[in-house]
DNA sequence: CTGTATAGATCTACACTGTAGAGCATGCCA
DNA sequence: TGGCATGCTCTACAGTGTAGATCTATACAG
């Protein structure tokens, strides 16, 4: 596991294979099927290092938001430090036990803020996967800005010209911070949950139907 | 391009390969190369297509809210439609041309709002990252909760027994409507937004909503 | 009508992938 | 000493993306 995990690091993942895994442990590809069972169950077991290595939960005597926001960056660390995790936890259910530690560490955050119990479970989701989204843009490439050339959507576009993009032209062309999106959004996430600890209304308004 | 989507569709993106697309198409593998460029060029062409066939934005004269649900949910409809494209998405540069279009309609939807010109494309992000994860999370597995069965968090975990869990284990237990969590999340996105259409403040204090 | 240029498809080949199946060596227990 | 299980190796197969050379059919100049 550690092999695969160094040479994904080095050489990126599509650099794992059996063979290379094999080489760097000294022995043939198919002495690892007895361990690993094959290719899927290796990419798994790296993810599921990974996140056993990701450090213990913040003491309980920080405040939820503390907590809360330690978890979110340890998240985008790890996805910054291994550009390969953040795509592959998309396709391995959370409920495996590693994953559960983190999750329930969020579960006592969101029900130290004072969110009901039913709502827990769904904000949990949402701002876990918001922060692996975040990671994946980042790393395989959906935030690519290309600089402050925005030769991209300033291409002709058959449906007319982008309103919005012209009117924030100023704010697309310079160079930006990641860093610091990030930090925004974990302020407004938390502010959102602050929103969820008084009690839930319904929501109004009707909508049209989406798209089959 | 179309029988590299309809491939994907009907035999999973596994199946895409040069030869399968070149075999439907009546042609050889090496014939592709002068058209698509080569196998990643391919795969970016296939979003690139499915990105445009995203229906047109909504009339402007629906609410900002109803615009933005109707955007969200058509992308996760398209997630569900195609199961492959949430995950290549990630990998794809959000600044390309049929992207840029719907982008623009969020970030239309936003300013309409009453969202600051310097907030508004930082939340596109937030909003379209969280869609998008969300997408793939139900279709490459995350989400994947395995049934009313809780074994994977019950396994006996190193760090001792998970407290939130075992709280939660009504809510965890019973079998979940991902739409309507979808739909949940969509609406306290939406409170989101709303409360950025005020000043913006400097520290980080919680007031509550004042009415409308 | 002939000759040639050119765009596009083809064929072959290479290095590589995951993994099934058979064979082989070593250590333990009777 | 024999039997046996465990773990490794070897070979092989069907598949991958694509570089390089070759072939073919079409368009145009004379």
């Amino acid at each position: 596991m550690a092999a695969a995990i160094d040479l994904a690091d080095k050489r990126g993942l599509d650099a794992v294979s059996m063979r290379a895994v094999a080489d760097r442990v000294g022995v043939t590809p198919m002495a690892l099927y007895p361990h690993v069972g094959s290719k899927a169950a290796l990419l798994d077991g790296m993810v599921t290092a990974i996140l056993r290595e990701l450090k213990p939960p913040p003491p309980t005597e920080a405040t939820w938001q503390n907590r809360l926001v330690y978890l979110a960056r340890a998240g985008r660390a790890m996805s910054r430090r291994r550009p390969w995790v953040a795509m592959l936890m998309f396709s391995r259910p959370s409920i495996e036990p590693d994953a559960a530690r983190v999750t329930d560490a969020i579960y006592q955050a969101l029900l130290d803020a004072g969110v009901p119990d039913a709502e827990v479970p769904r904000l949990e989701r949402l701002v876990s996967t918001f922060v692996l989204g975040y990671g994946a843009s980042e790393s395989a490439g959906r935030f690519a800005s290309g600089g402050p050339d925005p030769r991209g959507w300033r291409g002709q576009v058959p449906g007319g010209p982008l309103a919005a993009h012209e009117r924030l032209t100023p704010r697309l062309t310079s160079r930006h911070d990641w860093d610091q999106e990030f930090e925004a959004d974990l302020a407004d996430l938390q502010l959102l949950i602050e929103a969820k600890t008084r009690p839930p209304r319904a929501s109004a308004g009707s909508e049209p139907a989406p798209p089959s």
